[in-house]
DNA sequence: AATGTCAATATCGTTGAACAATCTTTTAAT
DNA sequence: ATTAAAAGATTGTTCAACGATATTGACATT
């Protein structure tokens, strides 16, 4: 409810207002600091924000055309999600995925997936989702788009944890998944990284599928398992 | 990396400097929006702060002392708990418990804590930590102090699921117990809302230091049945 | 009396500037 | 080369201002 797309019977004097950057833009409806939140995320998850880098206030906040008060608020939101890191009196970084923290978010996605698996009912909507996602991938994968089979990977998972139908599950895993992307980007989406998957994925589905749930989850924690040796081997070359 | 305690050298002239309001109070070195933040979180949980009730930017900000941008930065933070809530243009509220948050949360409760039990290690520090929260709650009930024997609980609980060894998982918890709580605000602290479960809890920690963990797991879900339904049904005589 | 309209008022949303505190870099001295 | 002091840049926090939106209250109409 509530929009608030009448805007009129103003018409201030001065023109450079409503000008965000690029022309042809006007609804962005929300707070800008839930909008610069989800921007900056953007650039973090596509690699345009590299791990480590720092991100100046006063650089930022120009480039985005924000006050420095805005910005701030979008920081604090981003560094309550991990994917930056605030030190005292020197700024907010980028944070740098590491070990300990690859580690740490595939426990969480143990216990979450595998959980959620466990209890699916196989006539849940989020199952048309996984399978959607899985011939997406299959789809993608014909046609060489890594990039494409990358992005039907997550959504399939975050569908598998929609499974459990609990608002704040979902949302918890979607910080961790923005936050696993990190990693992902010093990597770069090399076809070996993610095409392993997809016959697991689609198994795991097919399991779901047929009502056969504990070896659904059975199955994708073997996927963690490999996938979680996958990238910490890929890590450790980077070291 | 990187501690943060080297500071001296410095000396500065002014005298007038750490002083916040209250005397006696020189420690505080955490940002004034976190600590907002945390001030705030309790007196959510304490009740002082009522579901519902609005926040307002102009009067909080004097009462605390802190200007409205600082305080925007903590509401944004708590809105993000799920403590608060934010309405455009109206303000922040407290968020009021519904009988779908409870339910929500506790499907994460669900997922979480028997997931962390089903793989716990009999010998994890958290074990400690889990018997030392049920000899306080039965010491505390030997007194009938229900405050006492709920707090006792919310560590007993928190235990179980740093048995899990992951940080995530735990500052999630933290925020679902949080949001949990204000929902117990509601409803007081009587005897049979809390006492019932101390037993259960010993069972459970027993269990798992005889390392059925299995057990342990499966008893937990009933614990979490038991207790949704007494929350639930306290909760629809207050509708 | 109930309802709808319109101005008056209070708040939120966002910005820009200001200043102290702290970190970093440069410069100077031993 | 090492250390110390001064200069410069950046963060932490506050304040004041103003447009936009919501709420309130007065007033008119049925």
């Amino acid at each position: 409810m509530r929009e608030q797309t009448q805007r009129a019977t103003h018409d201030r004097p001065d023109g450079k207002h409503w000008g965000r950057n690029s022309m042809t833009e006007m609804a962005e409806s929300l707070p800008v600091a839930d909008r610069l939140a989800r921007d900056i995320r953007a650039m973090l998850i596509s690699g345009e924000l590299k791990p480590g880098q720092r991100l100046s206030e006063a650089a930022f906040s120009e480039r985005l055309n924000v006050s420095r008060n805005s910005l701030r608020e979008a920081f604090r939101l981003l560094t309550k999600e991990g994917l930056l890191q605030h030190e005292a009196n020197r700024g907010v970084f980028v944070s740098v995925p590491s070990m300990s923290s690859i580690i740490d978010i595939y426990r969480v996605r143990r216990l979450i997936e595998c959980g959620a698996l466990l209890k699916a009912w196989h006539l849940h909507p989020a199952v048309r989702t996984m399978r959607q996602a899985v011939e997406a991938a299959k789809s993608c994968r014909l046609r060489s788009d890594w990039q494409g089979v990358g992005s039907a990977n997550m959504t399939f998972h975050a569908a598998v944890v929609d499974l459990s139908d609990s608002a704040r599950l979902n949302a918890f895993y979607a910080g961790i998944a923005a936050e696993l992307r990190l990693g992902f980007g010093l990597l770069g989406d090399p076809e070996d990284l993610h095409s392993p998957f997809i016959d697991m994925n689609d198994e795991i589905v097919t399991l779901v599928e047929n009502n056969r749930s504990a070896e659904a989850a059975s199955r994708m924690g073997d996927y963690l398992t490999l996938s979680e040796r996958v990238i910490l081997k890929a890590f450790e070359k980077t070291l």
